[in-house]
DNA sequence: ATAAACCTTGGACTATAGTACATAGTCAAG
DNA sequence: CTTGACTATGTACTATAGTCCAAGGTTTAT
């Protein structure tokens, strides 16, 4: 069992972020020593590693906390979870084809104006607006 | 021309949106009536949605006023633009990876989980996780 | 036994991207 | 010539996602 900071260290994020997703309740409560010092698992560990990669893939906290409704089997957040996910997979899609079409505008500029005075008098200039 | 108004509601955003966007300098300085009420055009109301499109896709205000650097022909911000691009199309392309296996892990959740029961003990929580 | 290094809570503060509000000036219609 | 609908500025407030700090309690090492 690990204290905050430890469990803190080994997700790579600080411990006051521990604490927010407490309040957030992504976390579930720990268990606490006589002290009252909070105990984390490996499973805790885990658990704010699948947040963080959640995040960077452009979920919120609170979209995070649906998901994670499966997770901790909770009826609640599970009931309206095949809409959700629905929901989510055509955005997912959609924002991916739009990436897409912007890294192909992105890759034509560069290989359009392969230097930076070529660049500044690009003749794409009019088409990014 | 437009007064704020009416280029706010051709964009789709408020009139406190467009004057924050100045004050970034994302839009140019407009041209004014004698009062000094803000002066738009056509050219403004692109300028406005290209950047509401490139913020759907996850670009920040910041991001946008570099890129804009192209279109207002700004030595300094094209300086390092194509160092700019090219990292900006290496982090578009992880990312489109990345919500490729999210879609995937989502369609497969789908799939396994038709009606809310299942759901409730699917048997790939785990894997979530 | 006392300092260092932990932990607790609560509240204040940060950045980003707006949004709202108060106060005041401008303009067009009746 | 005043009312209503616009505009201006500046400041304060919102949400999200943290981050930092102060005051105090606990544990460990010397």
């Amino acid at each position: 069992m690990y204290q905050i900071s430890e469990l803190a260290k080994r997700c790579g994020v600080n411990k006051e972020t521990i604490r927010y997703y407490e309040k957030r309740q992504l976390l579930p409560l720990p268990t606490r020593t006589e002290a009252g010092y909070r105990l984390y698992s490996e499973r805790d560990v885990k658990r704010v590693q699948f947040i963080k990669r959640l995040q960077q893939l452009g979920f919120s906290l609170t979209e995070i906390h649906q998901l994670l409704g499966i997770v901790d089997q909770d009826k609640e957040r599970c009931a309206h979870m095949y809409e959700f996910v629905s929901r989510k997979v055509g955005e997912l899609q959609r924002q991916i084809e739009d990436l897409q079409r912007v890294v192909h505008v992105l890759q034509d500029l560069q290989k359009r104006c392969p230097d930076e005075k070529a660049l500044y008098e690009c003749p794409m200039i009019e088409s990014l607006i």
